[in-house]
DNA sequence: TTGTATGCGTTATCAA
DNA sequence: TTGATAACGCATACAA
């Protein structure tokens, strides 16, 4: 082993060892085109000898790159994001990059801070899923940047980028027209926040599919990605005067809060109300009954942004490309007619 | 703002600026005891002026620390270790560490090959959730690393490591306590890896738990943290001549596949069949019925190991400490009386 | 208390 | 094709 007494072992060590130029070093192991066999050899045999590994601190700061890249997300336990980490993690890994991820926790002010951290930290890219498209602070990083940046569903008024979106309107409007033809002429849509894509292009969707079809109406609960938001809004909507037939969940979280104010109420799903909800869950397919789900690949979601980024990394005067991947709206028991009676 | 022509502004245009030496504004900035209040006033002012921010690469270069951590595995998809990793990732913030992820995607060679690739990285320290504990790469792999490691839910043989471990004997105690009360004979359990310490004192808990009382037998499958193994393993324990009447899924994943196989034997829970689940995921409050649940704070535990982590940090000389955390079982309808047939 | 100068471990420019 | 050497941006030992 090429254990030195003092700390590790570097270039120098490797180029006395092998009697050479630490410059010869260096450009063998950066495979330079101007090195002949026999330099080859000698270097490479030093390097095995002592075990010698490259800085990859000091490459970094000579180079000005870190091989590594920042991922901004509202929060990584949620499991649509954990999921497209771990895809957006195996595209960087072929690549040799790296991923550091930093959570906005849905605190919409965390968005700039956490990107300014990851500026700091010299990351070579960015993949940004932002809890708020239309905060100042956070758009004047992101156009601050001067690395390549792909969006994760997400778009900034008047910037262009680099983006991976779904297809959420050919969703909707699938689970919607569904609803419609099982009868039902008011639909509510439990949404997120309006400050994101997918909520607009859902809400505006189910809106449009509604109009489009004589006597039909949504209703539009705007908040929180949060159970509390997903169950408070439900409460809301049944509370109406005519409440809907049928309701949407537009995530996981939200979900969790629609089916505990359903519970609360004692309501028979499809009997008293259809549900349809966004984005599967693992446990879901043991639900009884099953649920209607508006669904997309979540892994390739994140698979794509990685790929995507690395493209970018690799010619960063490329223009920014958008991505949009398919989404599918899946029918189950949870969606049946229209309630008869009008009580519930 | 402080733009520079060329590039960034470094400590030198500040230097400039401020008319004092490079060393100061390095003092000021690194909070040195011996700087002069006017001194500080003015190169903060010259700082503020250019915008200027420190190169932390050239930092890390500097004082060889890089103020970030290596966060190893299995899968940031699991639920489990997403919310490990959140509760990580809040602790480690707090003291400003970076978190880099990376997967060993269930392959045990994967464990030293990702965490020879976070040393290479430099980051200071680790939290590591290996996919096997017994592999001599890995176990090679760490022993090499000097900087503190903290142990997810893992021992490693001959080796003493700071770690934080869930107390899983107690919570398994109690569920087949539980169970046996209720009369069941035969318990099976849905085990993961046996290279792995949950897996390990959950399957000596159980089993010393039915040794303990008369009649009671305990039947463990080992295999891996997977719906695959779930469902053959389940199909396999009903099989035998004298099936349990009570199955303990050893993990969220494994629990899909025992459902399946329960669904598919259209075997009724608990009538026909108890179930038991470690680890809660969130649709798992709907089923019918609820799921008795061995459970335990997920974002507990990775905040603990942060702050394990950052301790050792601070002072890498204190002895490894190992941190026992509380495991509940909560009971619940899935768990009934023993069948009085015994066919299925 | 402040300034000067060296080195961290590389890569890249230039001359040989 | 190879070697000597100057940066990269900062922190610190030492001198003043």
């Amino acid at each position: 082993m090429g254990m030195r007494e003092g700390g590790r072992v570097g270039i120098r060590e490797v180029a006395k060892k092998a009697g050479v130029a630490i410059s010869s070093v260096s450009r063998v192991l950066s495979d330079h085109p101007d090195v002949s066999p026999k330099m080859r050899e000698r270097v490479y045999a030093a390097v095995k000898a002592l075990d010698y590994e490259p800085d990859v601190l000091a490459q970094s700061m000579r180079l000005g790159k870190t091989r590594i890249v920042g991922f901004l997300i509202g929060d990584i336990s949620n499991p649509l994001f954990s999921e497209i980490a771990l895809g957006a993690e195996m595209a960087l890994h072929q690549d040799r990059y790296a991923m550091l991820i930093v959570n906005s926790h849905g605190r919409f002010a965390d968005d700039a801070t956490q990107l300014r951290l990851l500026r700091k930290r010299r990351v070579d890219g960015f993949i940004v899923s932002l809890t708020d498209e239309n905060q100042r602070d956070t758009i004047a990083e992101l156009q601050g940047l001067d690395c390549p940046v792909v969006l994760l569903d997400r778009e900034v008024p008047d910037w262009r980028c680099a983006s991976v979106v779904s297809d959420h309107a050919s969703g909707t409007r699938a689970a919607a027209l569904h609803l419609i033809e099982l009868g039902h002429t008011s639909i509510g849509l439990v949404a997120g926040s309006e400050n994101v894509l997918p909520t607009r292009a859902r809400a505006e969707a189910l809106l449009a599919e509604c109009s489009a079809h004589a006597g039909v109406e949504a209703h539009v609960a705007y908040g929180s990605y949060s159970e509390a938001h997903g169950e408070a809004a439900t409460e809301a909507l049944l509370a109406q005067s005519k409440p809907p037939t049928a309701i949407i969940a537009g995530s996981n979280q939200i979900l969790v809060g629609v089916l505990r104010a359903i519970r609360r109420r004692h309501l028979r799903i499809p009997a008293d109300l259809s549900v349809v909800t966004y984005d599967r869950s693992p446990l879901a397919q043991f639900l009884e009954p099953a649920l209607g789900t508006i669904e997309r690949d979540t892994r390739q979601i994140g698979h794509t942004a990685g790929e995507l980024l690395v493209e970018s990394l690799r010619d960063e005067k490329l223009p920014p490309r958008r991505i949009v991947l398919p989404v599918r709206f899946e029918p189950a028991e949870s969606c049946g007619p229209k309630p008869t009676t009008s009580g519930n």
